[in-house]
DNA sequence: AATGAATGAGGATTCATTCAT
DNA sequence: GATGAATGAATCCTCATTCAT
């Protein structure tokens, strides 16, 4: 029964209303009020808490990366075999917690940042590795050349995000999956 | 023999000049000054031409967009037969004036420009639909379910832009269409 | 046998955090939060004790001037007749609990307060009438014109005081006092 | 007939206005928009022209010393012998570009910012190294200890800027230069 | 007695935009 | 056609101070 102080409670208030105002406003040009209202405190409490603006974009960011990490992680663990493992981690890359309409919206900027920022771009790289990985290690024993199969899969993925992020509105995960897994039965044939 | 005046001269300094701050930057966040200094202006004559710093993003995103079409358009003219004209749009998107290091970090920004600004959303659009509407009059004699064929390449496209901008450097576009061809190979075989 | 509450010991090591704290950022540009994590509590508590930031800086300063008045007392009872007095004042004005880095980097500061503050003003101002008291009487038995010679002395102490602020570390006190000793030998040739 | 642009005008008009504003102030704690109003301009371009606070305080110190500086360069190039040399400094050193209220009062708050700013610092050593210079100049054919005795008045010197910045009000040359004097009259005797 | 939590007020700084010349 | 000069508006951030517990 871990008592939470009130810190760990704004702490999370701000993050989530952090990615929920950049993807409202489809950019990062929110200001530290805007995002301190929609978590109910004042902007002084939010500098208090985070420090500057930077920091509070990169705990979204990384809210949003770990919110993906456990759901690949947690897909994982129930699969079995190879082709289990890689149906995983494509589910998961389009599962509720991250193919979500906010978290979608916001991706896109984390992206952005990444270009500014050096510990944004060091969160994407380590994302990126660990899909590259994990993509590479299930498609080991089912494809010839795993490493470039393994590159065009996540290019996929990546565009799905983009383009749901594009189109707006709820994102369609089934139409997302059903493009990955298009593109691996012709490639894997009989083994997907 | 048309006897540019210096307006379209201004003009075209300026928005290749927002395109190369906008890439140099990997943000929006450029000021008009930044951009009117590397255009050989001022600040104050980048607004009589303009009018807007938006009207500056929106011309620049217009220019990357029409190089890019102008690209497709060359290499369809060449194209013989629905396999010529899929591999001309193919190697047209990853061609040398839309493919460059500019061009692809300006890129990634206005996905990010058409979340907030309606006219970026809709130039977006119709370059959206152009590609699919080529990429799907192509496929139609070669796939059975040339749509579905055509969002799958149309998402593998932009997910090499997109990893091509966070990359850095210079984009590898021998790479990025190789992976276009190895789904198209699989998805179509012999037609191929 | 005073038993002291905590209200004592809170406000002393509060007053001597503030010092010290004017001290090490040789200005009044000192936060309440740095102050009071100096002395050990919490800023909420420091208002408790004093109401408000001024307060606190004139409770140094009068921490700082009964240092002073309290080491000048001393050597003037101990000391004898009129050229014993001055000499005791002199010195005394350049004695270890007064003419310290902490205590030194504090008072150029406490001037610029008096500037702003009222109640700082006075408490100089009362400052400043004794010196010239003590001063004075010392010197109508030994100078024809004691009131300027007083001024001259007094001028000599506050510019050494500056000079020793301004130029950091431990204040040299027996060249300090050796220059105003220097001047009144020469004024006042056998009486001294 | 050197026509003046815009740009020095306006930036003596804030080096000016600084100086004013931290006389009447009594501290540095004025803000720039105090600052741009009294010299009748916005915020914005005070900014502009100098670019962050810290410089516009530095220019106006820099101002203050170089006024003093070239009043004694004056009264030295009209100086005849060691004698009149050395009365040419102290008499320069309370002239009445200097020795107003005005440059007294922002006087102590430079000394206050040489604690702070290196800058400050510097420019701070550079006058004290060149008052001492002149001094120790004139001294050595007068005193046998020209050094201990250019330090005393130095001393001096400083004290009466200290005692006319905390008295207020139009700072009295005369007394100022008179104690100086008397000192020097007492220490060389008849070669003053 | 003590503090964690919270905020209002204020200040430096940036920048798109305007305009007279 | 071109720009130097100028500013209003906005935003981040800091900090003294308050208060419930």
């Amino acid at each position: 029964m871990p008592r939470l102080g009130v810190e760990p409670i704004r702490r999370d208030a701000l993050v989530k209303a952090t990615i929920a105002e950049i993807a409202r406003a489809g950019s990062l040009d929110v200001t530290v009020a805007q995002i301190a209202r929609r978590a109910g405190m004042s902007p002084a409490l939010a500098h208090h808490y985070f420090g500057a603006k930077e920091a509070l974009f990169l705990a979204a960011m990384r809210h949003v990366l770990s919110l993906y990490g456990a759901e690949v992680r947690g897909a994982l663990v129930a699969a079995e075999g190879p082709r289990g493992r890689l149906a995983a981690v494509v589910r998961a890359s389009f599962g509720p917690a991250s193919f979500r309409r906010e978290a979608v919206g916001a991706w896109l900027n984390f992206w952005v940042l990444a270009q500014t920022v050096p510990e944004a771009r060091r969160l994407l790289n380590v994302y990126q590795r660990r899909l590259r990985s994990n993509l590479r290690a299930a498609l080991r024993p089912l494809a010839a050349e795993p490493e470039t199969v393994a590159d065009v899969v996540g290019a996929l993925i990546d565009g799905a995000y983009l383009r749901a992020a594009l189109a707006g509105g709820v994102p369609d995960a089934a139409a997302a999956a059903a493009a990955v897994e298009r593109y691996l039965l012709a490639e894997l044939g009989e083994r997907w």
